[in-house]
DNA sequence: AGGAAGAACCATAACTGATA
DNA sequence: TATCAGTTATGGTTCTTCCT
């Protein structure tokens, strides 16, 4: 009995994509009887509708189920891996080349629901919650995000953001950055690797809103996150939960653009 | 005000079942 | 029997809601 289907689905070809990337099961012992496209279709319920684990609709697996690949695949590294992999092949798609060369970096507050795990204050932006340091390549894909919580600084995990991403985007070699990244980033970021980052300043004078180049694109892909209704908040424990849920929020953008629906 | 109950998440252990 | 997949149970934490 096949169930209905819920707009959260993958097609089955996008699936066949993200399929590739998936552990096999193990060669001996118990074989897997779960169906990985209702495991990964239900991952991506959760994250469309932002329902709890527990909330999961009946006709997927059991939530413990679901939770456990879901949580299997964050710790071994899959969805990081899968949402790299998909970023070349988005960006080959677009007729860029694979590897970016230039990123935008910028970071996004946002408020926690009543959970357990490490919560702080943004004073600029007044609210208790989490931070999204994200950075972004040129058509907004997510190359790597930190989620601490909001009360670090942007350029401390600005910091950390650059670092990992050295090694795994070695080709980058232009950071732009807005005017919250102060003169200390820049200079550690010289000094470190040799890229060039550039401060996207408002034109002087102009007044008001000002649509900066560069800018928009960071924010439209923060905007993408928070249309997933789970990532709309930060409901989880663990700062690298929301990690592993920006990476599928990206992954299934990536997999809409590859195959329209 | 203060306590009990429950919701929600995380982590882990113990258990059951299937296969070579 | 060893190994792995999936299920169930349990304890910890933090916060909300309800009751006295």
């Amino acid at each position: 009995m096949k169930r209905k289907t819920y707009p959260s689905d993958l097609t089955r070809k996008q699936f066949e994509r993200l399929e590739l990337f998936l552990p096999a099961g193990r060669p001996l012992g118990r074989p897997r009887s779960v169906d990985l496209y209702e495991v990964v279709c239900a991952i991506l319920y959760v994250l469309q509708n932002g329902c709890t684990w527990r909330g999961l609709p009946h006709d997927f697996p059991k939530w413990q189920t679901v939770y456990g690949y879901f949580r299997r695949f964050e710790h071994d590294g899959t969805w990081a891996a899968i949402n790299r992999v998909l970023v070349r092949k988005t960006r080959c798609a677009s007729g860029r080349s694979a590897e970016p060369s230039a990123a935008i970096l910028d970071a996004q507050s946002v408020r926690c629901s009543p959970q357990a795990g490490p919560r702080g204050r943004d004073a600029a932006k007044r609210l208790i919650g989490r931070k999204r340091h994200v950075l972004v390549d040129a058509l907004g894909l997510l190359l790597f995000v930190l989620v601490t919580s909001a009360n670090v600084q942007d350029h401390n995990g600005g910091r950390f953001v650059l670092n990992a991403a050295r090694h795994r985007f070695p080709r980058i070699e232009l950071v732009w950055v807005d005017r919250g990244y102060q003169a200390g980033l820049v200079r550690w970021v010289k000094a470190l690797c040799g890229w060039r980052i550039e401060v996207v300043r408002p034109v002087p004078g102009a007044r008001g809103f000002q649509v900066l180049p560069r800018r928009w694109v960071v924010e439209r892909s923060l905007a993408w996150l928070t249309r997933s209704r789970r990532l709309s908040r930060d409901f989880e424990g663990r700062p690298q939960t929301t990690e592993t849920w920006c990476y599928l929020a990206n992954i299934r953008l990536m997999l809409r653009r590859l195959d329209p629906c």
